[in-house]
DNA sequence: ATGACATTGGACCGTACGGTTAAAAGAGTC
DNA sequence: GACTCTTTTAACCGTACGGTCCAATGTCAT
């Protein structure tokens, strides 16, 4: 069974196990892991010892770098928030024509919810509890208001040259894209159950994209 | 502290409790109080003592008339989904033109879900479950084959006399109409911590609506 | 009036799971 | 080499919660 041989008083082996102290890579796995798990089966239904052994550390870790349980997921949605930001912010706009810019705005945020589908399911969860841990953070705020930001400078610029009608505010805009692209991931299963999975093969996923800009962009151009 | 008084021997009192039995309303009462305590606080979130609380009747009931607490669950998405297939049905839309009869459609779909925010979390809770439990039953799919049905007889009115372009299918109809009015409800807590609540105020609520008419019909009428 | 079903209520059970404890020892810093 | 912070391991604790049991009594149909 074991590598017992010879073993005349030498208790040899003994890997003197080595490791390298790097708090932050512990942390920064553990917040991954959670993340996943949070995802995956909300605060409620997410089990830390299920987060532990996604981590390539232990459960005593977690409860060394985080108060509990619920924190944990405080900051793994802070932490979510925050790299979307990220994300976003390297979207430069200003370079395009307003209605272009709306355009491309929306392809990009339809394609970045499709591409974070635990992002999507953190603020579902997050939804289902009311916000009421985003309610103690400032970064969700913060986050948001970079978004309308972006829209508010397009809209300013195409209010202006008159591609873009005066009547449509930034955050209307905004709550609208964000519903079609937020949606899209949010109710995939129920929709896929009622009208089959075929609905978001590549051809339809392209149709309900198109859909989607145009969708948008009509609301944002002078009414004919 | 009681109304002891003049117990001279007299066990009196005694109410002799009378009661009727009546499964049906029993059962139905349980579903009531599950249904609410799911869409609060969700499946896991759930607690089986806390539906019991919300019943007239016990937590022995519960387990009398329905096996577990996930078959209880799946009971009352099934309920909520017939509940709402009802109310919709009640609709008519064959006496308007297309296009009035979209708006109608979308009116009454945004009221609806606004009205209903518990039914709306219902769904939210099973998308984060991934449908699991509605993947079995065939009700959704029906609830929503009706839903597209009335979609359906509206597009092919509409593409007959041309006031609805050809290249949109009722499917991607419904698909949008359902994502608009269904973040208004599902995502109201996350936007309102970010941009207030007076987002929603009923003059701004109003101006959603409106957006979201206006949003549907640009996609379904002919482009310019 | 018999028997099947409905209802009540409370004590109870098993366990899954959030969180803790212990003790030891390596890493990093000065 | 002394001191603090980090990491490892695994057993352990307390309890909240899903679910059961008991046992009595009422209802209702035949």
């Amino acid at each position: 069974m074991s590598d017992i041989e010879a073993v005349d008083e030498v208790p040899d082996a003994e890997p003197k196990r080595r490791w390298k102290q790097d708090p932050e890579a512990v942390r920064a796995n553990i917040l991954a892991a959670a993340a996943e798990e949070f995802a995956e089966h909300g605060l409620t239904g997410a089990r830390v010892s299920e987060i532990a052994a996604r981590t390539r550390t232990s459960k005593r870790m977690i409860y060394y770098y985080f108060e509990d349980k619920e924190t944990l997921y405080r900051r793994v949605l802070e932490e979510a928030y925050r790299k979307v930001r990220g994300e976003e912010s390297s979207l430069d706009l200003s370079s395009l024509a307003p209605l272009d810019a709306l355009r491309k705005l929306v392809e990009f945020t339809f394609d970045h919810h499709r591409a974070n589908e635990s992002f999507i399911r953190l603020v579902m969860v997050e939804n289902v509890h009311k916000g009421r841990h985003l309610a103690t953070s400032d970064l969700i705020a913060r986050v948001n208001a970079s978004a309308i930001e972006r829209v508010h400078e397009i809209c300013a610029r195409g209010q202006e040259d008159g591609s873009i009608r005066a009547s449509v505010t930034p955050l209307e805009l905004h709550w609208m894209i964000s519903a079609l692209c937020f949606f899209n991931v949010s109710n995939r299963p129920s929709f896929g159950i009622s009208f089959g999975e075929h609905l978001f093969d590549p051809e339809n996923e392209e149709r309900l994209r198109a859909l989607t800009i145009e969708a948008v962009l009509s609301v944002a151009r002078p009414p004919r």
